[in-house]
DNA sequence: CTCTCCATACAGACTGGTCTGTATATACTT
DNA sequence: AAGTATATACAGACCAGTCTGTATGGAGAG
């Protein structure tokens, strides 16, 4: 594949993706993403060979790149602190700062529209989004257990439960936002679930408050 | 319009909520609701002038009946008790029991649904969906607060924040369980949502405990 | 009580248009 | 020249919505 035709791969998955966001998969055409490309039925083929190899494709691309950035934020948080309270809590306020970056205009989770439109999508494509869903799970759970560890919760919980609450708390928040055309909700979910830790965890370090 | 009439229309209503919440509204076709009901164009187009007027009429049939359910459960928890918290926890139990009976299996939320296929409805639907969750939340604020005024809280929070992530919980719930086709994932954030209320609110009665 | 008449409720063929996917031609690159 | 990448034209399925016609039930007249 030449660096051209990588190009016009991306143009098309980045304008399906917009589109998929607004619309639905099964609201948005083959012609609508070939309207916003200004491309024809020929490169749509040539790079997919069907309209469900688009959803497959899509759903891996996107997850790619989610899972980049997820992956940077931790690293980063993992960098700038010892205590794994300490990363936590910093890489949750740079996601809120993600969250809020109006660079970051399609709001919403493509995991969660794949999830409800069911029965359109093979069953490939819903194993991967359950899989990747639980590969982003484990990346927190293996965090939230390094603070257990750590610091005794003020309350028996299991890090697999404070895992899937922040995944619902944000799946969640991005529905709020979409429904009342409010950006910001998804980050005051995190932010309230931040509170929660804080109450879970209160014999952590001080070194955050700086 | 006649008993028989109505009759039809909820057929039409009925199958429509299960074939949508599968495969969305763009992906659904009245044709399948007509297959799933066994009539005909003639039927449909008598009780909705346009597959438009479908998305609107169900939606509004929807939440009629979802408001309805939240406000029995509600009643029925102020009803048990006089502390507005140890209502609110019953409240969300048995809520959790609805979440899990497999009476219920069209698991998912419509308004999470219609929120993420945005583009396809008119604004007088989107505005309604909107309208719905806000005094959904609503009836959770005016609890909230109850609470707050009562016990004070380990940490300042807004009866609205609790309000909203008590939303954003459950929807966020409903996508996982979707994803991973694991029915209880829903309850289990609302019981973890608890679990942050008890300790946000350490002073209240022991009534509940019993 | 019963016959007539009409509105309601539904059936099912049909239409115009949109959709995915294919076939073939053309341009670019090396 | 050869393979890759994109354009164009088109086939055939499907879909929303329309139209004409039919069954049914109830109201009113006699």
């Amino acid at each position: 594949m030449t660096a051209r035709a990588e190009a016009t791969r991306e143009r098309l998955l980045k304008a399906a993706k917009q589109l998929v966001m607004s619309k639905g998969f099964a609201g948005m055409s083959i012609d609508d993403v070939l309207r916003a490309t200004d491309l024809t039925k020929g490169a749509f083929f040539h790079h997919f060979k069907s309209k469900a190899d688009l959803a497959d494709q899509l759903m891996r691309w996107y997850a790619e790149n989610d899972m980049k950035m997820f992956r940077t934020l931790l690293a980063e948080a993992e960098a700038a602190h010892d205590d794994p309270l300490d990363q936590l809590l910093k890489f949750l306020t740079d996601f809120e700062a993600y969250l809020c970056d109006p660079e970051h205009p399609p709001r919403g989770c493509m995991y969660a529209l794949y999830t409800y439109e069911d029965d359109h999508f093979e069953n490939a494509v819903k194993d991967f989004v359950a899989e990747t869903l639980r590969t982003w799970t484990a990346m927190y759970i293996r965090k939230f257990q390094e603070v257990i560890d750590r610091h005794p919760p003020a309350r028996h919980v299991s890090a697999k439960q404070l895992a899937e609450m922040f995944v619902a708390v944000i799946e969640g928040g991005l529905i709020l936002e979409r429904a009342h055309k409010n950006p910001g909700m998804a980050a005051r979910q995190s932010e309230q679930f931040r509170s929660y830790l804080e109450l879970l965890f209160p014999s952590a370090p001080r070194e955050r408050a700086a």
